[in-house]
DNA sequence: TGAATTCATTAAATCGATTTAATGCGGCAA
DNA sequence: TTGCCGCATTAAATCGATTTAATGAATTCA
């Protein structure tokens, strides 16, 4: 006898009332006399009521879903095992999203060009560290979808986001490295537009004025991986021996760049520093593990998840908000020295 | 000059046609003559319609949408750094299933005890091994969503599933450390019904009775995490000194166990050696770092999607799906004392 | 030529809730 | 007593699509 679930009509028969009425109930929109409210919810619970979504949505066209995708190069997003940056803020998000009733649908960076995305019926997109011009978010903010950032998106200031604070950041990994004694630091980025890599790049342009080193930038092709760091970083090492310390914001550039390093005969750290922004398989599956950055992705990704829904529904005009300030994981890639075993 | 979204209505009023005909041509349900045809398309193409998911869904019953969920433990599921088994399945389960069109929801274990996937509209779950007489399984079954586990679910055999081949992957870890010359194996498992652990103790029963060993099995609480594992191994190797290996699939008692050693003075592999299942950060992360086995959670996630998607559409029958055979990541934790480092 | 049949198309019903407009009733003031 | 107001409740409209039943024109067959 398996019956079909009860709708909202068979409460409202069962109870003696409208329609109407046990919507009121269940939803406390309009005073209902105490006597009703009580029949109403003895029915509701001996029909094990529960209100169809499907029909909730169409009428009170609130959302049902929000997505996250990554702009990323698929061998950079998402790496050998498939694990990193966009799954921790996923999960993270995801949670978050869910206490506040919303599902996050997961949209993995793929290899195709045509963005899979057009088809999902989603609200409002999260995006994670988009281009400064990026057509994904382009496209979406045409169709009228919220979008909010990771990260700040460089060409587009009135874009929402949660900014990622990679100016500090930048300052976290160079002061570092100098003091740990480095006195030749390079830098090491991505050619693409990204807003983290230009304001590192603004930061580094500080660092080696105040201390008078010479430049030493290196923009590498995102898509191309640990391997494009890895035949940069020989270059660069061979080019200039003085080089002593390398701040690799990516991190397969950084895994790249500790190939290289071995291949020379640098000792890291020994006579190589190495550190790295995100603190994930990465940095500590390398050997020595690389000095890396905490960027508190569980609280950025909760702050992204709450502007997106309060963008959504018009409560409020943030363009920026953000989460702790980040803090330095010191880690035996970056030690001085006479100090190589990590404390305690 | 921000104008509502067109409807169906408005399509069919600038196509000239009803609205019954727009639907037609845009789901190919019935045949329309090429002429209106064309009119419907371009005036679609014109106003930029796109059907309202949430009227579809309603009037068709269908959500293009499925879920991803874990009833594993928080503790275990997640871990400290929310990636784990649970992310790297979704990750590549949500590629696949985008490929077929539908969107993957991410349901990460919650701590909360009622479930919120009753809010959610998904028309088919994936379930990560889930427990014997799983409730959250059953109270979707009962809802009439079809489910797909990711593991055999013991107390359910027409459950359709995607094998974890756990019977296989035990014997993969117990004659390995046969093989590098362990003499006396302990088992440690969690205490929930899950297929998993059932297999692997049965496999488990079968060593050593070949072998002739005494069984020494650990059952623990899942919950407990590290810190159960970390005490209870501390008394069992206390307790009988002669254990020299220790087959521990959930990576997080491995990681405990691996605490208790240490505590002990004994070292891996030289005079305990550990094995553990899952190949993910802790098992990369320790030091030594742990033998492991490679389940294919790529294939498997992916096989899983393909069964579900084939089981809402009701094209098979098919119960049980599997993936590549296990092998092992034989990684220093179980190496032979004569054979320290990795092979170069 | 007229009836039967096909075919594309349209009008209307439907999915299951929420929300607006309408109703009926009791209390209160004039 | 009549009229007005407040209140709880109900009837009906609505959200935006899909699907069924009805329509009408064109075609076939006797």
């Amino acid at each position: 006898m398996l019956k079909r679930r009860p709708r909202i009509v068979d409460v409202a028969k069962a109870a003696g009332v409208s329609p109407g009425t046990v919507s009121n109930v269940l939803n406390r929109t309009r005073p209902v006399d105490d006597a009703t409210r009580e029949k109403v919810l003895t029915a509701v619970a001996r029909l094990g009521y529960t209100p169809d979504v499907r029909a909730q949505r169409l009428r009170t066209g609130r959302a049902a879903t929000i997505a996250i995708l990554s702009s990323m190069p698929f061998a950079i997003a998402a790496g050998p095992s498939r694990l990193g940056f966009l799954m921790e803020v996923a999960a993270a998000a995801a949670a978050v999203a869910l206490e506040r009733g919303v599902a996050l649908v997961l949209v993995p960076p793929v290899e195709a060009d045509r963005a899979p995305i057009e088809q999902l019926d989603v609200s409002g997109v999260l995006v994670v560290e988009p281009l400064a011009d990026d057509p994904e978010v382009a496209r979406l903010r045409a169709r009228g979808i919220p979008v909010v950032s990771i990260g700040r998106q460089s060409d587009a200031p009135e874009q929402p986001h949660v900014d990622l604070q990679s100016t500090l950041t930048a300052r976290l990994m160079l002061n570092h490295l100098r003091a740990q004694g480095s006195r030749r630091t390079a830098l090491i980025i991505g050619a693409q537009s990204r807003n983290s890599y230009r304001e590192t790049e603004a930061e580094y342009d500080t660092f080696i004025r105040r201390h008078r080193m010479p430049k030493r930038l290196l923009q590498l092709d995102e898509t191309a991986g640990v391997a494009a760091a890895h035949a940069a970083c020989l270059r660069l090492l061979t080019d200039d021996p003085e080089i002593d310390a390398l701040c690799v914001p990516v991190d397969a550039f950084a895994t790249g760049a500790l190939q290289a390093a071995n291949e020379l005969g640098r000792r890291v750290p020994k006579s190589l520093r190495i550190v790295t922004r995100y603190d994930g398989l990465r940095a500590r599956e390398s050997r020595p593990q690389l000095t890396a950055v905490n960027l508190h992705l569980d609280a950025v990704a909760a702050a992204a998840v709450h502007l997106l829904l309060d963008v959504m529904a018009g409560t409020t005009s943030d363009v920026s908000r953000t989460g702790p300030p980040p803090s330095l994981i010191v880690r035996e890639s970056s030690q001085r020295f006479d100090n190589t075993s990590p404390p305690g």
